[in-house]
RNA sequence: GGAGAGGUGACCGAGUGGCUUAAGGUAACGGUUUGCUAAACCGUCGUAUGGGUAAUGCCCGUACCGGGGGUUCGAAUCCCCCCCUCUCCGCCA
């Protein structure tokens, strides 16, 4: 949500940050209703004035100007009717706009349609040349018995897998590597609940906008988050944070569930895209200050670009160009891993810093001297798995089958340094 | 699922029609004093919004006691609907 005051003073910036964005939001008719309801609210309130007068004075008035008054108080009643039928024909369509402009992009962000106009800032590790003819990532799972795309789809439907035995060892592995790696950060790790309240959904953003890619339990009115960032930035929502508290940085290891609705017939293959799979996401909620904001978006960036390094996956930086944005993020970096299946780097990670834009969606405030103020929130993905397996498993691949359990999964997989087929 | 009790400011908590610009307390902030891992006393202290003003300050308004509607000249207080929380019972990993 954006501040109306500021859409007022510089309409420009508002209507250039969508456009850049790929949003389509009318400000123009925004600030129209916001005119004519600031004018009705205007007049409310001086019909409400003259009331509070009449009304206080008329219990020690003579009856015939008791009278007089009490006719008056109803014309001003009729005519406040008016004017709230006008304000109520109107209130629906301003929230509406008002939920649905975006934040404009930082000025560091590229100006681009979609990600392919992405710019990329940095490349990590080196790239494998393989001196025999790999497999991707569902050939050595299906001849190492260790991911069922099959049985996944026979009893869920398109786009579900199981992992079985060192393909689930695996992929826990990457998930409690991730997770301790931020312990050791002083992150506080959160089990959180993964039914989130619409209000929820839209606190974070993600409604209007993402129903068709939710879950949706319509009979309890409950929604499948599809990342813990929903239950991780809404946790305080609602409150006002005591100062000393900030920054607060959280951790948590859930299930993601996502409907890709409108990926049809997108990445169908192997397990890059599918509807449920498990993520350790960091998220943080700090003062409202834009150059904190920056440290602590390096900092969330840096946490997992270390993961992916102790974990020797060649990746490359991204930043994300102005089409590829959400609605509320100012900027956001993709770490994409090199995948030698899809011949290319595909995306693992995304980091994004919001302002106070979702803080103000779900009035999470924090008191600054005695003004409250709304936080900072920003949050990136650790690890995403099964989908960083793919890489994982495809540079790690030998001649004969067999895949190298990098060293710092190895404590985490029963102490063995590599995957072999089982009988 | 059944029954009951509730939702008041950062927090606790009073308040059944005008004296509520919400008592009292806690926390916070400023000060005085005594002295020392602090206490006592005094003072300040809700939010949002409109107008005025050079002003995030000050002045004048308006709205806000879970949300929405109603009764009334006047509602935190009465009525209706909804949401949420808690307790007990039932069921249950």
């Amino acid at each position: 949500m954006i501040d109306i005051k500021l859409i007022r003073k510089d309409p420009q910036r508002f209507i250039k940050g969508a456009a850049d964005k790929n949003f389509n939001v009318d400000i123009q008719r925004l600030l129209a209703i916001d005119g004519e309801l600031r004018t009705h609210k205007n007049q409310l309130q001086k019909i409400a004035t003259q009331k509070n007068k009449i009304g206080k004075s008329i219990p020690n008035l003579a009856d015939d100007k008791k009278k007089a008054a009490l006719a008056r108080l109803g014309e001003l009643k009729s005519e406040e009717g008016g004017l709230n039928d006008a304000i109520g024909a109107l209130e629906p369509e301003f929230d509406s706009i008002m939920g649905q402009v975006p934040q404009p992009a930082a000025d560091e962000v590229p100006l681009g349609q979609d990600d392919t106009e992405n710019v990329e800032l940095s490349k990590w590790g080196e790239i494998r040349q393989f001196d025999f003819e790999p497999k991707d990532h569902i050939q050595l799972g299906v001849d190492l018995g260790i991911i069922d795309v099959e049985r996944g789809v026979k009893l869920a439907g398109t786009r579900n897998y199981f992992l079985k035995g060192d393909g689930a060892l695996l992929h826990w592995a990457v998930l409690r590597f991730a997770m301790d790696h931020m312990l050791g950060k002083g992150y506080v790790p959160m089990s959180v609940p993964l039914l989130m309240r619409d209000e929820a959904m839209r606190g974070t953003g993600y409604f209007p906008g993402a129903e068709e890619q939710t879950y949706q339990m319509e009979r309890d009115g409950l929604n499948l988050v599809g990342t813990a960032e929903v239950p991780l930035t809404a946790y305080h929502s609602g409150e006002m944070i005591a100062k000393e508290r900030l920054p607060f940085k959280c951790v948590s290891l859930s299930t993601c569930f996502r409907r890709e609705a409108g990926a049809a017939g997108k990445d169908t293959y192997g397990l890059y895209r599918i509807h449920q799979f498990d993520k350790v996401e960091q998220v943080i909620i700090a003062e409202n200050d834009e150059q904190a904001s920056k440290e602590f978006h390096k900092e969330i960036l840096g946490n997992s670009e270390s993961v992916m390094q102790a974990m020797g996956l060649p990746y490359r930086l991204v930043n994300v160009c102005t089409g590829d944005l959400g609605r509320g993020q100012v900027q956001k970096y993709d770490i994409e891993a090199w995948m030698p299946s899809r011949d290319s780097y595909g995306e693992t990670h995304s980091a994004s810093r919001f302002y106070e834009f979702q803080a103000r969606r779900m009035n999470l405030r924090y008191k600054d001297g005695n003004q409250n103020r709304f936080c900072h929130t920003l949050n990136n993905t650790v690890i995403a798995s099964p989908r960083v397996l793919i890489p994982l498993l495809e540079l790690n691949q030998n001649a004969d089958g067999t895949i190298n359990i990098p060293q710092v999964l190895q404590p985490y997989i029963g102490g063995r340094d590599r995957i072999v087929k089982s009988s």
